[in-house]
DNA sequence: ATAAACCTACCGACCGGTCGGTAGTATAAG
DNA sequence: CTTATACTACCGACCGGTCGGTAGGTTTAT
C-alpha cells in the first residue's frame, strides 16, 4: 500500500460523500487497511486533502501548459485549451470533483499552502484571453472576468456530466468552445 | 423565534462550514436557543437543508419567470433574465449558495421531493434559448447544453463573487451578457 | 369568574454512536 | 537485526436526536 493508491481512494470517497461525511474508516475501508494505519501514510485528513488538491491541480497545470506552449492564434488555442481541460475532468474526474467542490474544506494554514498553486492555474487562462486580446483576435475585454466565465462554463459541468451521458466530454469541448467564441447571437 | 429567522441563521451558518460541518449547535447558537429547541421547530437537520433549497428555487423561480414573461426579443430577456437572477444570487447569497453546494447533502429521500421543482428551474432557462432559437435571434444549437453552460457561467461566480468586490453584481451580469450573446471572438 | 385542560416554546440532561487521532504491538522485508 | 508497515485497542470530544419537564398564554367546562 502507497501513497498513491491511498489518495486515490480517497478521491473517489471524497467525491461521493463530501470531505466532512467521508470518515478516515470509509478511506480505509475503501483500501483495505485499519483506519489507523492511514496515520501511517498522512498524518492527518486535513493532509490527505490537501494532497489531493494539489494533485489534481498538478496535472490540469500541466497538461494545460503544453497547449498553452504552442504557436498558434489564441481561438484555436483556446479551442484546445478548453479541450485539454474538460478531457483532463472527465478523465480525473475523483480527483478534479474534489479540488472543485471541496476545496472550501481546507483549513486556513492548509488553504494558505494550497492557494499559490491554484493562482497559477487560473493565470494561465488570463494570461491566454490577454494575448488574445492584444493579438486583436479577441474583442477588448476584462481578461479576469472572461477568464471566470470561461472557468465557469467548465467547471460547472462536474455538476451534471456523466461519461456515460449523451455526450463525450469532446463533443461538449466542441459545443462550449463554439459557444464561448462566437456567442449565442446570430449576425 | 419562528422557523424563518432559524432559517435565516441556518443558511448562514451551513453556507460558510458547509452541511455536516455545520452542527446544530452552531445553528442554535447562532439564533440564541438551546440544540433541543430546533426540534420544535424542524423534525430533523435534513429537513432544515431541504427548507432552504426549496425557499431558494422558489424565490428564483418567482422572479425569473416575471422576466420571461415579457414580451421582449430573446437577447434582451436573456440580458435581463441574467440581470435578475445574478442580483438574486447577490442579494440572497447565504440562500442561494446553500442551493448550489449544498444540494448533494441531501439525502436521497429528501432529495426526490426537491428535484422536481429544480428541474422546473431549469426548464425556464431551456425555454428560454430555445424560444431565441426558433425566432432566429439564436444561432442554432443544443437549448440544454446552452443552458448548462449559461448556468455554469453564472453559478460558478458563488465561489469568488464578494460583493465588496471590484464589480457590483449588475455590472457582472452586464459583461457576462455581452460575453454570452457575442462570444471572445472579434469578427 | 374561576379553575381545569391544553398548547406553544423552550430548556438541561442525557442517549448511543461515530469522529479524528494516539499508543503500543505484531509482522514482514531487507 | 532493523526498519517499514500494518494491526488491535483505546481515547476524549462531539455528533444528531430524545427525554421529561416547565413557564406562560389560551381555550374550555363548570
Amino acid at each position: 500500500m502507497n501513497r498513491d493508491q491511498i489518495l486515490k481512494a480517497a478521491a473517489q470517497v471524497i467525491r461521493q460523500k463530501g470531505y466532512h461525511a467521508a470518515s478516515m474508516q470509509d478511506i480505509a475501508k475503501a483500501v483495505n487497511l485499519q483506519k489507523a494505519s492511514l496515520y501511517h501514510h498522512f498524518s492527518s485528513k486535513q493532509e490527505i486533502l490537501l494532497a489531493l488538491l494539489d494533485q489534481a491541480l498538478d496535472i490540469l497545470i500541466e497538461r494545460l501548459s503544453g497547449v498553452l506552449a504552442q504557436e498558434l492564434p489564441a481561438d484555436e488555442k483556446l479551442r484546445q485549451a478548453m479541450g485539454v481541460y474538460l478531457g483532463s475532468l472527465d478523465e480525473h474526474s475523483d480527483l478534479t470533483s474534489v479540488l472543485l467542490l471541496e476545496h472550501r474544506s481546507l483549513d486556513p494554514e492548509y488553504r494558505d499552502r494550497h492557494i499559490p498553486r491554484r493562482d497559477r492555474f487560473e493565470r494561465l487562462w488570463r494570461d491566454l484571453i490577454q494575448e488574445g486580446v492584444e493579438s486583436g483576435v479577441f474583442h477588448e475585454t476584462d481578461p479576469a472576468m472572461a477568464a471566470r466565465a470561461l472557468l465557469g462554463v467548465m467547471n460547472w459541468t462536474i455538476t451534471w456530466y456523466r461519461p456515460d451521458g449523451l455526450f463525450s466530454s469532446g463533443q461538449i469541448s466542441d459545443r462550449f468552445a463554439a459557444l464561448v467564441l462566437d456567442g449565442l447571437r446570430r449576425r
